[in-house]
DNA sequence: CATGAATGAGGTTTCATTCAT
DNA sequence: GATGAATGAAACCTCATTCAT
C-alpha cells in the first residue's frame, strides 16, 4: 500500500531537494490527480464523483490513483487535506495581531468572504464532508492536530477591542468566527436555491460587493459599542 | 410513463373522494415512499441515496416507485416541494405583521433557528440541491410558483421599526433574511467539520441555547439603532 | 440483500407445491447458476473463478448472480452446501446398519470410492476449501449442523464386527473413516502428479478397478482379525 | 527474456564462482524470492498468489521477480522444482535398503508423515498443481528426469519381505506407496474440513501422534501376513 | 544489479430501471 | 394496485506485467 502523503506536505514545507529529478514525475503526476479530483469531487460529491473522470482530467491511469491513493476515500481525504492545508496558509498570512482590533475584524470577515469567492471548491466538498459526518476528517490526524490558532488570535483582537473601549465584551471568538464563516459560506453555498426561490442574481458583481457591505456592517454591528 | 404528482399536495390538501378507499391505501404508500425517499436522500445526498434503500424503508416494491414518481430524480424533485411546502406553511404562520418590530425579528431569528433545528433534512437536501445547482428545484414550477411573501412581509416589519425609530434604515430585507438563516443554517450544517476541528461539541443543549443567544444579539446588533 | 437457501433445501425436501408457477422460473436459474458455479469453482478454484464464465454457462445475466447469492463466497458457500448435501444424502442411502460388519466396511469403501469417481467436483471443491482452511464452512450453519450420523452407524459395525470375532477391537470409527476416505480421495485427487511423476495412466479403467480392490485390501487386512 | 534456472539449483550445489561478490548477492535475492514465493503459493493457491505480496515478503523489488524467474508461472515451476527436489533429497537419506523389511515399512510410513507435516506447503502446493492438472509439471524436464528411485527400493523391500515369510505376496509397490501418502496427505490436506465437520482437533499432540499409529496398524495390518 | 512509475485488460460488484404477470 | 425476476451499463478496484532510468 503505497501512499505518499507528500503532495500536501508541499504546501506548507519548501522542497529542497535539487537533485529530486526522478520524483519529479511522482510528484507532478500526484499532483495533477490531486487538482483533476478536488475539481470531481466539489463538483459532483463523493459518491456523485467518478474515478474514470478523475484519471482522464489528470491525463493518467486510472491505475494510478490507486498506487498512489489506495482508494477513493483516501483521495478525498487527500483532497481534505489539500483544501484545509489551502486555507489555514491563507489565515497565517493575515497577521490579525498587528492590526488595530476594529480593522482586524474587518479584514478577517473581507478574508474569508474573498477566500470563500475564490475557492468555491472548499464549500461544496465541506458541505460533502459534512454529508458523511466528517467521516473522513476524522481519519486524517494530518487535519485535526493542526488546529487553526486563529481563534486564538481572534480572542486576543477582541480582548484588545474591549480594552480599548470599541468592542463590546462577553463575545465567544468561536461563536463569532463561526458567524463571520456563516454570513459568507451560506450566501455562496445556496446561492442556486436562492436565485431561484427570490429569483435574484446574487453571483453578478454589483451583488457581490454588496453582500460583503451588508456582512461587515452586520458583524461591526453586533462588535461595536 | 404514468407519473402522478399527486402525492405532494397530499401535505396542504385532503383528498377526499367519496368512493377512494383504494385511493387511501395509494395516499399512504405514497407519503410512505416519500418520508423513506427523504430520509434517504437527505442522509446519503442524491447520488449516495438507493432506490432499493428507500424501497426497503418504506415497506413498498421497487417498482412502486416508478409506477408513482417516474424516476429517482422526479422523486427527489417530490422530496424537496415537500420540503419547501412544510417551510412555508409553517412561515406563514408566524405573522410577523402583527408583532412590535423588534419583537417581530427576533421571532423570525428564532423560528428560524428551530425550524432548522427541527428539520435537519431540510439542511441536507438543500446543499444537496445546491451542488446540483437547483436543477431539480428549477423544473418544479410547484415550488418556484409559491414564492415566499416572508421577503414583503419582513420589509414591512424593517420599515415600520425605522418609522418608529427603533431600526436603522436602508436595510434590504433579503439580505437581512439571508443573514438570519445563514447564522442559524451554518452552523447546523457544518456542525460535524466544526466540532472535528474546533474539537468542541456544538449539539449540546447547552451550546444550543448560547448559539440562538448569540445570533439573536448579532441580529439585533445590527438592525437596532 | 436477498438469498434465498432454497435450491438447497430442495435436495432434502420434495416439492409438492403444485402452483407454484410463478417461482417455477426463479427455482430453474438458481439452480442453473449453482450447477455452473460448481462446475467452475471445482475446475478453476474458488480465485480462479470467474463469475461472468459462470453466469454465462447458466445462461444468466451476471447482475442475477448477485441477485440470488450476493457475492462470489456466498455463492461458492452455496456450492459447498449443496456439494456436501449431495453426499449426506447418497451416505444415508447406504443402510450399513443392515448389512453384516465385513460387508458393510466393504460397502462403505466401494462407495467411497465410487461416489468420488462419479464426483470428481467434491474433491477440488474440498481441496479449495482446504486452502481456504475451512473458512467458508464455518459460515455455513447449515452444513455443520448437519453432523453425519456415518461415524456413529461406523462405531455400531465396528463393535457388532469385534462382538463376532470378525474384527480386530480398538479402532476408532473417525480414524477408519478419514483412512478410507484418504485411499480413495488422494489418489484421485493427486492424480496427475501421480501420473507425471510415475509416468503411468492412473485412470485408465483397469487402474481404476485395480486401486479399488487394493484400498479394500488394504482396509480388511486392518479390520480383520 | 532472461530467465535463469540456476536457483534451485542452489538448493542441492553450492555456486563456489571466484570472482561471485555479487552473483552471492544475486543467490540470495532468488532464494528470498523462492522461499517468499513458496509461501505465498502454498498459502493462496497459484491463482491467489500475489507478485506484489512476494516481493514485498522477499524484500525486493517486483521487478526482479520477473528479472529472475521470467513470470509468475515460471516463478510457481521454480517454487515446484524446490519442493520436489527437496523430498526426493529428504527421501534418498532413508536407505530403507539396509533395514529389516518390517522397519523398512514402517520407517517409510513415519517419513512419510513426517515430512508431510513439517513441509505443509508441500501439501498444498501439489494440490494446487493437481488442480491445474499438473500443467507446470509437465513442463520441468527438471522434475519429471530425476524420477523417484523409491519405488524400485520399495519393490526390493517387499520383495525381501515376502522371502522371509513376513508379507503377503502380490503387492504392488507404486499402490503401496500412494497408499502410505494417502493415509498421511489427506488428514492433513483435509484437516480444516474435517475439524469442522468432525468438530474434533485433529492437529493437537495427542491426536497426530495417534493418527501416526493409526496408518502404521492398517499399513502393517495389510503387508504383514 | 536494481527500482519507482506506469499501464491495459479484466475482475467483482452496484444501480437505476424494465419485464411479465 | 402490486410484485419478483431480470437486465445493461457502468462503477470501483486489482493484477500481472513493462517502461525508463
Amino acid at each position: 500500500m503505497l501512499v505518499q502523503p507528500a503532495p500536501n506536505d508541499a504546501a506548507t514545507a519548501t522542497r529542497l531537494d535539487p537533485p529530486a529529478l526522478r520524483t519529479r514525475d511522482a510528484d507532478r503526476t500526484q499532483q495533477a490527480i490531486l487538482r483533476a479530483a478536488m475539481r470531481e469531487f466539489s463538483d459532483k460529491g463523493l459518491s456523485g464523483a467518478r474515478i474514470d473522470s478523475i484519471a482522464e482530467a489528470a491525463g493518467v491511469n486510472k491505475r494510478l490513483i490507486y498506487y498512489y491513493f489506495g482508494s477513493k476515500e483516501q483521495l478525498f481525504i487527500a483532497v481534505l487535506e489539500q483544501t484545509y492545508a489551502d486555507i489555514r496558509n491563507a489565515e497565517a498570512a493575515l497577521h490579525l495581531e498587528s492590526a488595530a482590533p476594529d480593522d482586524a475584524v474587518r479584514k478577517l470577515v473581507a478574508f474569508t468572504w474573498q477566500h470563500y469567492l475564490a475557492h468555491p471548491e472548499f464549500i461544496t466538498l465541506l458541505n460533502s464532508e459534512n454529508l458523511h459526518r466528517a467521516r473522513h476528517l476524522n481519519q486524517s490526524p494530518r487535519i485535526l492536530k493542526v488546529n487553526s490558532p486563529l481563534i486564538q488570535t481572534l480572542a486576543d483582537v477582541l480582548e484588545r477591542g474591549r480594552r480599548d473601549g470599541l468592542f463590546r465584551g462577553g463575545i465567544d471568538p468561536l461563536q463569532l468566527y463561526i458567524s463571520i464563516a456563516s454570513l459568507a459560506y451560506f450566501y455562496l453555498s445556496n446561492q442556486h436555491t436562492l436565485s431561484a426561490v427570490f429569483d435574484r442574481d446574487l453571483i453578478k458583481p454589483k451583488a457581490l460587493s454588496e453582500r460583503l457591505s451588508h456582512i461587515t456592517e452586520v458583524v461591526m454591528g453586533y462588535v461595536l459599542l
